[in-house]
RNA sequence: CGCGGGGUGGAGCAGUUCGGUAGCUCGUCGGGCUCAUAACCCGAAGGUCGCAGGUUCGAAUCCUGCCCCCGCAACCA
């Protein structure tokens, strides 16, 4: 019979950046999914790889004086290498700008314009002609540029638009038909009440405000707009071809059983691109899982925060297995999960160091000092191996059942149960008394060869989500992994195996003090690498101040030192305060939205920074005759600024 | 009344669909064992299940109102 096809993807790496260990976790999680079908006996088919065009792409390329396609070039290297180094099985890596992928997405895009699904039409707003940028007019800023702040007027830019709501209602019926579409259920609520109820808009697809994309063939201005291009990777990678003579490869893999992606992307894969099949006159994927975010100590990682962490540096400490262990495990189904040093020191040892990797230890040790390493039921069974055994035999489908809702910490939670279950049986058998007595040898045989085969079982079963460790155990055993359709067997491993002499520590136990020398040590070292110059400095190749802007330009603006009288909280807002200050003999009213930083109380007598020559504005009703100045990190962190010694309220800033 | 998620012993979570003894891992304390990676096994302490009402013989679970946290959206002059 043959084997019955399996296609999973994970979402494609933005390539502007290196990805951290919140990015990486998408794909081992498919990763470990893809190898335990592929043990279940599916052909599996595994899709990765990155999305490489785009503006901000284009910007940083020239910033680092490159062109985009070096640029990213060095990303996708860097990515596939983080991949490779978490073991990823991935049997397909493709880019957006591959040749083949490129041709398809014009094809495409060709096919469904020329079928009406796509439409020529003018993107309409506020123009600033020096930025080249559209703004909407809830972006403007007091009527002008939200970036530089200049004048805008309206204007119309052309470009393509796909025809989103032709589709909705048989949107609504296939979520209907297919209740398990969305996996977590809860997001399909979200899409229905937040997108598809109030109506869908059409979608532009096409830019012409930066030309790093895929060109439209016919209209040669435009290129194709980021998720027309990104999302067709699913097909495209497969060998589709819109003319119809699409590979092999599409004909048997398509529909995908499941994308996995990040749940900040579901709505772009359980609206557009069903309806983008649908338009191609495809079958839709039969899953999306649109999985959590894992946090770094509870808030979003970030540079600035300085609290990345980044994959190769906890595999520096931990090891493969370890790091993905601890994010298959310690994600939820749906809430984010989160991750510090501490949390994975700790889960690295009481789980793999101590419940597993000490399991296998001691049994390993007993064989050896017991047996010379050899392995055999003896046939001297006693009443309490049957619960062992039964919890043996039941495992498979227990950890299969949790696999199938994409319960990862589940179906690991099940296993090291098992792993528990097998220490205490130990305890219950006690093989260190059995092996005083000449008399109880060929029962002390039995509870080791129980032991090793319990230990084979799990092993079999944990191979997909920790496949380094399960080759170490295989290899010490002399065994190899159980095959899936046996796994609810016991009793299978061949009397006489023999277990290999020497201590095996799968996993070392750590304390954090190192773990917290170790890294921080790791950081110094970037610092200083930093420092004495050995990483090239990005901005030495872009002009020294593109943004210059004359003298005369700056004494445009007026800045007054301004001194706080009162202070409130603006009603139904998160960030506004509305103060009263006092400018020389002047009072005005301003308001700046840092509540989130500061308490109307505590800025009652500060002394702050104040620009009073801005247009009025008005801001929840309330008209701010002015701005007061801030520092901001790239959190959108605050901090007022204030004169360095007291001065005059009213002194003008130079 | 913008949309959504969440609030369960010190920490992290499960349980809420279809009400019926509040469960798991870690940590703490006590005990046991010595094969093993200061490990493993047993036991104990520790919870008004965010708050207040309601339905019910019975509510973490259902209903109503409120509070707090986190995303997203909107105002961040």
């Amino acid at each position: 019979m043959a084997k019955k096809p399996y296609y999973i993807t994970t979402a494609i790496a933005y390539t502007s950046g290196k990805p951290h260990i919140g990015n990486t976790y998408e794909i081992v999680l498919a990763d470990a999914i893809a190898r335990f079908r592929r043990m279940q006996g599916y052909a599996v088919r595994f899709q990765t790889g990155t999305d490489e065009h785009g503006q901000k792409i284009e910007e940083k390329a020239a910033a680092a004086g490159v062109t985009p396609k070096q640029f990213v070039d060095g990303v996708a290297a860097q990515i596939r290498g983080i991949w490779d180094l978490m073991n990823v099985s991935y049997d397909k890596f493709i880019r957006t700008t591959d040749e083949d992928h490129e041709r398809q997405v014009q094809k495409i895009f060709r096919k469904l314009y020329e079928q009406g699904d796509i439409y020529k039409g003018s993107y309409e707003g506020m123009y600033c002609t020096p930025c080249e940028s559209f703004w909407t007019p809830s972006q403007l800023v007091d009527g002008k540029c939200p970036d530089c702040g200049r004048e805008v007027k309206p204007a119309k830019e052309e470009a393509y638009f796909f025809r989103m709501s032709k589709y909705a209602d048989r949107l609504m019926r296939y979520y209907d038909e297919h209740p398990s579409f969305i996996a977590p259920l809860s997001r399909k609520n979200e899409m229905v009440n937040n997108f598809l109820k109030p109506g869908l808009q059409d979608l532009c697809v096409s830019r012409t405000s930066f030309t790093w994309g895929i060109p439209v063939d016919f209209d040669p201005k435009h290129v194709v707009y980021v998720w027309l291009d990104a999302l067709t990777n699913y097909i495209t990678g497969l060998g589709y071809d819109a003319n119809g003579k699409s590979g092999p490869l599409f004909d048997e893999y398509w529909p995908a059983d499941v994308h996995v992606i990040g749940k900040d992307i579901i709505r772009f894969h359980t609206i557009y691109w069903p309806i983008f099949l649908m338009a191609l006159g495809l079958p839709l994927p039969k899953q999306v899982f649109g999985h959590p975010w894992l946090l770094m100590d509870g808030s979003k990682m970030s540079k600035s925060r300085g609290n990345v962490i980044y994959a190769d540096e906890l595999v520096k400490v931990f090891g493969v297995d370890a790091v993905r262990y601890f994010v298959l495990n310690d994600m939820p189904f749906e809430g984010d999960g989160n991750l510090t040093w501490e949390l994975v020191n700790e889960r690295v040892n009481a789980d793999l160091a101590n419940t597993y990797g000490n399991l296998v230890s001691r049994t390993a040790a007993m064989a050896q000092k017991y047996f010379g390493g050899e392995l055999a039921d003896k046939g001297c069974a006693e009443p309490c191996d049957a619960e062992v055994k039964a919890m043996a035999q039941a495992l498979r489908g227990k950890v299969a059942a949790a696999m199938d809702a994409f319960k990862i910490s589940d179906a690991l939670g099940e296993i090291f149960a098992f792993l528990r279950r097998l220490n205490k049986y130990i305890d219950e058998t006690a093989p260190w008394v059995l092996a005083r007595d000449e008399g109880k040898h060929g029962r002390l045989s039995t509870v080791l060869y129980n032991l090793a085969e319990g230990i084979v079982i799990a092993t079999s079963l944990l191979a997909p989500f920790l496949p380094e460790t399960a080759q170490t155990v295989f290899a010490h055993f002399n065994t190899a992994p159980r095959g899936y359709g046996e796994l609810d067997k016991f009793g299978l491993l061949a009397n006489g195996t023999r277990v290999n002499e020497g201590a095996l520590h799968l996993f070392e136990r750590r304390n954090y003090k190192d773990v917290e020398a170790a890294y921080e040590a790791m950081h110094a070292e970037a610092e200083k690498a930093q420092k004495s110059g050995n990483v090239p400095k990005k901005e030495s190749h872009a002009p020294a101040y593109p943004d210059a802007i004359a003298i005369d330009d700056f004494a445009k603006v007026k800045m007054q030192v301004g001194r706080i009288l009162a202070c409130e909280k603006v009603e139904k807002s998160d960030k506004l305060l509305k103060s009263r200050v006092q400018i020389g003999k002047e009072e005005r009213t301003v308001v700046s939205g840092i509540a989130k930083f500061y308490a109307p109380e505590e800025m009652v007598g500060k002394d702050v920074i104040v620009v009073t020559n801005l247009k009025p504005a008005k801001l929840r009703g309330i008209v701010s005759e002015g701005m007061i100045l801030c520092a901001e990190d790239e959190d959108g962190n605050l901090c007022l600024l204030s004169p360095e010694k007291p001065m005059p309220s009213g002194s003008g800033i130079y």
